[in-house]
DNA sequence: ATCGTTTATCGTAAATATACGATGAATGGT
DNA sequence: ACCATTCATCGTATATTTACGATAAACGAT
């Protein structure tokens, strides 16, 4: 019977193990990181900021920062022609509590 | 003054961020999750077994093993033909210390 | 209204990732 | 010695990522 197992056939696509996924590779590349560390310490911040930070252009900068957004790692709040980033730590929990579940559930 | 800051432009190819950034993007692909928490669920295993579960071929899967290996989140042993794998939980453990540190340190 | 600032998006080139089938290497069993 | 099994690796096609410069969009200030 080669039919692979139905349960991890679907699970693959699970939302948790895709959203578990998603967040892991927003934050597969250094850059992606270190804007996360940045924001970590100085709470909110700007695109500009970071650019200033990161030896990386506006336009990359811009592209990371839609990539961690779009994971829902971060929040930007648009202030006039500026865009405000912050955590969402809501979203960070949830993360460290997934992580977290990846080490404990062996001693169930 | 547009110099960058040293420390930053350093940090972004520091250990740290790198590892953690590798280790996040070997997470980063649906597939090597279900592999870890299958590896979590049953302890050790050969590729043939996550070939069975997974809806991909053995070449892929074994691909993504040495994606996971590489980042150092699992082990595999060869014995004769077959190659066994299984978590390392030090790499895992200190994972998960470094995500947890993502989140804590906004109180400190 | 125009200008400067800030950011997102577009177009694009180069690199990397993902998937597969085919093949080769290792070994255990006959 | 030969065959079957298991896995890694090669070759390759396609898709995605990453980076940049150029441009457009959104506003605040003058």
């Amino acid at each position: 019977m080669k039919s692979k197992d139905k349960f991890f056939t679907a699970m693959i696509h699970s939302n948790d193990t895709e959203l578990f996924a998603a967040m892991c590779k927003a934050l597969g590349h250094p850059a992606r990181v270190m804007i996360i560390n940045y924001l970590k310490k100085i709470d909110r911040c700007l695109c500009g900021d970071i650019v200033e930070l990161l030896p990386l252009a506006q336009s990359t900068v811009s592209q990371h920062l839609k990539c961690l957004k779009d994971a829902g790692l971060i929040k930007g709040e648009v202030e006039g022609p500026k865009t405000c980033y912050c955590l969402d730590k809501k979203m960070l929990e949830k993360f460290t509590l997934m992580v977290d579940a990846l080490n404990k559930s062996s001693q169930a």
